[in-house]
DNA sequence: TGCTTGTATCCGCCTATGCGGATAGGATGT
DNA sequence: ACATCCTATCCGCATAGGCGGATACAAGCA
């Protein structure tokens, strides 16, 4: 019962929910990506992955000098039921659709600057 | 979003999810009952459904002394699609069992008093 | 009007956790 | 080794929120 607790209270704020509608599209993401889809801090958004690594919903995976997160696949049904009802209602909103318009514009970018 | 996140802080607690599998029946209990089911003290249980309450998942109705609680009929999808993962998975768990059989010990003792 | 019962709120205390700048650590390339 | 980039952690500060005894409030009954 507290473990399940503790599922929810990392889906019990802003920040860390914004990430997860990011990473609820199945790609990894490093976080230099996420900070700028969500023009935020890089220490906010690292303690927040840290956060939501902890408690199960994401895995990181270290590449050169970057490290990309993204859902954790091993999961209980519940955890599966709860990304379900995510993947539902979490893009529809507002906030969630501007961090994806930037994530992209800031991937394309990226791209762009790699091929000069 | 930070509406969201509200719906999510209020599950992550280990006393408001043992309340809300109690209530997962569909039934209404008032404070009292649920006291005695999870063996807290009146104002521990009285303070977490004012905040379940204060985040929609569960509505309060006065009748004579009594305060009766249940679920909240008037969802989102979001919740929705949670009370149903909650439906699938907290009557697993051991302490919501303990609590449930103690739940119904304490209405049998109740209603074998109202009769003598 | 008291008295009892059920509930909500107050209180002081303590821990968890959010923030973001600053700093440390790790990987890479020259 | 050094400089650079990306990330994790530390720091002080502020707020949220948990606890449970004590108290206030509300409803019903004598």
């Amino acid at each position: 019962m507290k473990q399940f607790a503790e599922l929810f209270k990392a889906l019990g704020d802003e920040t860390r929910l914004r990430i997860m509608a990011l990473l609820l599209d199945g790609n990894e993401y490093c976080v230099c990506d996420l900070m700028e889809a969500m023009e935020l801090p890089q220490s906010t958004v690292s303690r927040h992955l840290a956060y939501l690594k902890n408690s199960g919903w994401v895995d990181g995976r270290r590449q050169k000098k970057w490290m990309y997160y993204r859902l954790h696949s091993e999961k209980s049904i519940l955890e599966k039921d709860i990304i379900a009802a995510l993947r539902l209602s979490l893009p529809k909103v507002q906030q969630a659709m501007d961090d994806r318009k930037k994530l992209v514009q800031h991937l394309r970018r990226k791209g762009a600057e790699a091929c000069s």
